[in-house]
DNA sequence: TAAAAATACTCCATAGGTATTTTAT
DNA sequence: ATAAAATACCTATGGAGTATTTTTA
């Protein structure tokens, strides 16, 4: 469902990406929160909203932990490749500026 | 120059990547502003907010519009691949929750 | 001078922090 | 009872709007 305001991929950010990575990989909220530097309960929100925005739950929540939805282990696979896709998408920029700084 | 905080990437945001492309499609702000559907001030603040975490000028400025500079050339062929990146996984990600909804 | 982009404000949405509550073991 | 995540509340950051200013062809 998008309307005028065009997809739902508007809305992603990648901030929520890149969170969704570390408590991926944890399997802990509170762990992966620590890693990133924020508290437990924003982090929450952020995964939540993620999930809201996909319209899919991407982990199961335990008092043990979290672990991967199957969905989320196949956003995950996408997450980390468009994490890469940034890092490289920045340093060809950079490279190129260096390479051909524009004559002001 | 990272710090504490990690990479720059950390601050790079989806919608200015987006925002970005429009304005190298369009080579005007005022046009591009139009089509995403907000004011030329906001997205000439979200371009140069891009600009300076990348720490490279992507758009040569003038009063008939705006070219992009090489470096602005080599980042726009990267944004598609990210935009593309982001609808496969978001595709991916439902199409896997409807074929294994979990059982809750 | 006319067209474009940049700036100076203002307002509001949301990211993040702190404290507490809920949930399941 | 404990360890986890969720919720309620507050504050601060920054995204967006409006109006104006700067720039240059």
């Amino acid at each position: 469902m998008s309307g005028i305001d065009g997809p739902d991929t508007e809305r992603m950010e990648l901030r929520h990406i890149r969170y969704f990575v570390a408590v991926a990989e944890e399997q802990h909220f509170t762990r992966a929160a620590q890693r990133i530097g924020i508290e437990q309960s924003p982090l929450s929100r952020s995964i939540h909203a993620l999930e809201r925005d996909l319209g899919v739950r991407l982990l199961e929540r335990s008092t043990r932990g979290s672990k991967l939805t199957s969905a989320g282990e196949v956003f995950l696979q996408h997450a980390r490749t468009i994490i890469a896709s940034i890092d490289r998408a920045r340093r060809a920029a950079q490279a190129t500026a260096e390479a051909q700084p524009e004559s002001p």
